[in-house]
DNA sequence: GAAAACTCTATTAAATTAGTAGGGTAATAA
DNA sequence: TTATTACCCTACTAATTTAATAGAGTTTTC
């Protein structure tokens, strides 16, 4: 299952990527419009705000806004942050690669075998969609 | 993340699979050989015959035996009764789905539009496995 | 009729998720 | 410079799910 983190952490990305002015929006606006809680969304953005996806601007007239422009914004990149692994188990995960202590030999493990695909093809939707391509 | 019971019960039907002659499967076998926990096994051994892809024999000399041959027993069939539904949000699942309480239209939803992609190639991915195909 | 093996119910410990609460700090405009 | 706006941070918690564990019961077969 998709956590509601990631979830309303896209749909916050999607709701900036949406805006025609380059002005930030403040949190209130997108948990309003998103039916998001705002303190939840508070600490999400703080994380995208972190990992280099958005910037902040305080005081009056502030809130957040893209770093980047949508088109440049990877799903691969946005999964993996507020996600985690992509892949479904440990031992065919790229970035958060764990040997499973159960499992004597991954070449002849049937579920090893499987969730290798199933990684690589859900890594390809992502490598194929960016920010652009979702909000349209 | 996939579940224990999902890993453990995709060994147990690959063990099954892997049988040469058609004797039945003692539970602690495949416990063993497994590194599975026998009771947590037994369950699982138990849903998988009560969804038809397992027999059973009680008594002296009994065990699991698989009902169908390797080769059709597909991998969807598979996932959706050990994990669930095969979609990360619900809103694009084929089997269990349910709308969005927070999402006003689907059609516009970003989340909606990428999860239907992911949903698609996973499904295309056990579509195209049966048990045989992961356990050579 | 006794042993082997499956069946079922109930309980629980640990981990994760999805928040909630509340105060603190920085920046902006008037 | 002061009031306001809005971001920043820490700690706590309720609910849910997962992964077992325990133990008793039933059925079948030799």
């Amino acid at each position: 299952m998709l956590s509601k983190k990631t979830k309303y952490g896209l749909k916050a990305l999607s709701y900036l990527a949406a805006q025609t002015d380059k002005q930030p929006v403040q949190i209130s606006e997108i948990a309003e419009k998103e039916n998001i809680s705002q303190k939840f969304l508070e600490s999400i953005l703080l994380s995208l705000r972190k990992t280099g996806f958005l910037g902040s601007k305080k005081g009056k007239g502030g809130g957040y806004y893209l770093l980047r422009s949508p088109e440049e914004i990877s799903m691969t990149d946005v999964m993996r942050v507020l996600e985690g692994p992509i892949a479904m188990v440990p031992c065919v995960s790229l970035n958060f690669y764990e040997t499973c202590d159960d499992c004597p030999d991954e070449n002849t493990c049937s579920v090893h075998k499987l969730m290798l695909q199933v990684r690589d093809s859900a890594l390809e939707v992502y490598r194929s969609n960016t920010l652009k391509d979702i909000i349209s």
